[in-house]
DNA sequence: GTCAAGAAAAATATCGATTTTCCATGGCAA
DNA sequence: TTGCCATGGAAAATCGATATTTTTCTTGAC
């Protein structure tokens, strides 16, 4: 579906330098600052609000809202406007399962029919990704964000071998969720666990072309997202 | 996501008697007129058209329309307007391929989740669709509209033990999907094949909360929907 | 003091006009 | 002919104002 604009996106929604529409960049915008948590979860989104926080028209605004709903980012119901997706640990696990079923299917699918292409975009992701995740093991805070956007350039390219654009999209969709659910509870903004051992293991399976060994690791490696998750909601304060 | 309002619709879009907002029937008019076909396939949706003959505000029909963004069902790009999703036989083996992964998950979930409520539940729909399914035998053309919402109302039942959201909600997109081609490539508006005595199958499997046979079956059913429309696409003639 | 009805305020949904972008067409030069 | 740019019309995107609905607040009866 829609790619993430991290970071170096300009200030200014109305850019007409960016060659792209108003509403995808004002979409775009606060896309991320749900993802980020900015925007918390079932919190209104009043269209006044964002249309002068914006500096665009209201129906623009509604707009980049409406095409939110298709990520489940937000809702809307009836006559009382939109609100930010909101969160639940139920939620997080149903997510969690899809995720298993979605991406294991695109890993096994990816070693069945991907080319030289598909496995030299793997090599070259996964090698990017060693290297941020070298630079953290010396808690590099600043290295978070490229440790973000490297990890979701790997899990893309691990899957991109996949010419099933439904699976592709919704993986993406669950993908993203996942995201927020880290940023959200992880305040800290910390990379996950040990996380390193077990791209690498993944790499490998793929590259071997092992796609039952692939396939069980990729799952194991979202499960233990579920740990991360149940343990820090399970050990804290629930959201006010 | 949002459900299907067939038919009994009422031609005013303005209708303020239904409680429903003016976008939310456009939507459902929209949606329905691609679904049925009567919007082709990659026909350009004119804002400035559509707005006229719904006799709407331009923005309501834009926003209508991102919201059918959601389902697949229109695409944008950049500057140039919404089109009609496009349909081919790719990708309607991917959505096949698709509801084969998540129906069979959503029926297994739902036989090990689904209480009593569920179980009468799929009695019920099972039986109101068999009788419909007795009528067409004989070839009734008018019960065809029955047959497809009472169809679509067994296979909800079936899976509607299932209590994760992301599951239905992504089924619910590709059966949507599913119903355009059927509905687009059996210009004859039939039943397809003999589809009785499948649904008798997966209703007495679930029923004996057989999960595996219940998914086989499922799958199944779902595969032949494809050899039915490769037969169509190939320009041959499958039996009435 | 509680509750209900109704007025006022706030927010949503809808409208129609304006601005911007795209695209086909045709003149003009190489 | 072929390629290139200007130009006008069509369609898309954006705007800001209006109408409608929901929510909040007030007041008064019980």
């Amino acid at each position: 579906m829609t790619l993430i604009q991290n970071g170096q996106n300009s200030d200014d929604p109305t850019g007409k330098a960016s060659g792209k529409t108003i509403i995808e960049n004002v979409f775009a915008r606060l896309r991320s600052e749900i993802l980020n948590g900015v925007l918390a979860p079932e919190s209104r989104l009043r269209v006044e609000e964002l249309r002068s926080r914006f500096g665009v028209a209201s129906s623009t605004v509604r707009e980049a809202l409406s095409r939110l709903l298709a990520d489940n980012l937000v809702t809307t119901e009836g006559q009382r406007g939109f609100k930010v997706a909101p969160v639940s640990l139920a939620d997080f696990r149903e997510i969690a399962t899809m995720r298993m079923l979605l991406e294991a299917k695109a890993v096994r699918e990816s070693i069945a029919n991907g080319d030289d292409e598909w496995e030299s975009r793997v090599v070259a992701a996964a090698h990017r990704l060693s290297k941020v995740e070298a630079a953290l093991a010396g808690n590099e805070w600043s290295a978070v964000n490229d440790w973000e956007a490297r990890n979701r350039e790997f899990h893309n390219a691990l899957v991109s071998g996949c010419d099933n654009r439904w699976l592709l999209n919704f993986r993406e969709i669950l993908y993203n969720h996942s995201v927020r659910y880290l940023r959200i509870s992880l305040t800290e903004r910390t990379i996950p666990r040990d996380v390193r051992s077990e791209h690498q293991a993944i790499f490998e399976a793929v590259i071997a072309r092992k796609a039952d060994l692939a396939e069980r690791l990729t799952i194991d490696h979202i499960a233990k997202s579920v740990t991360v998750i149940e343990a820090r909601v399970a050990g804290l304060k629930v959201a006010s």
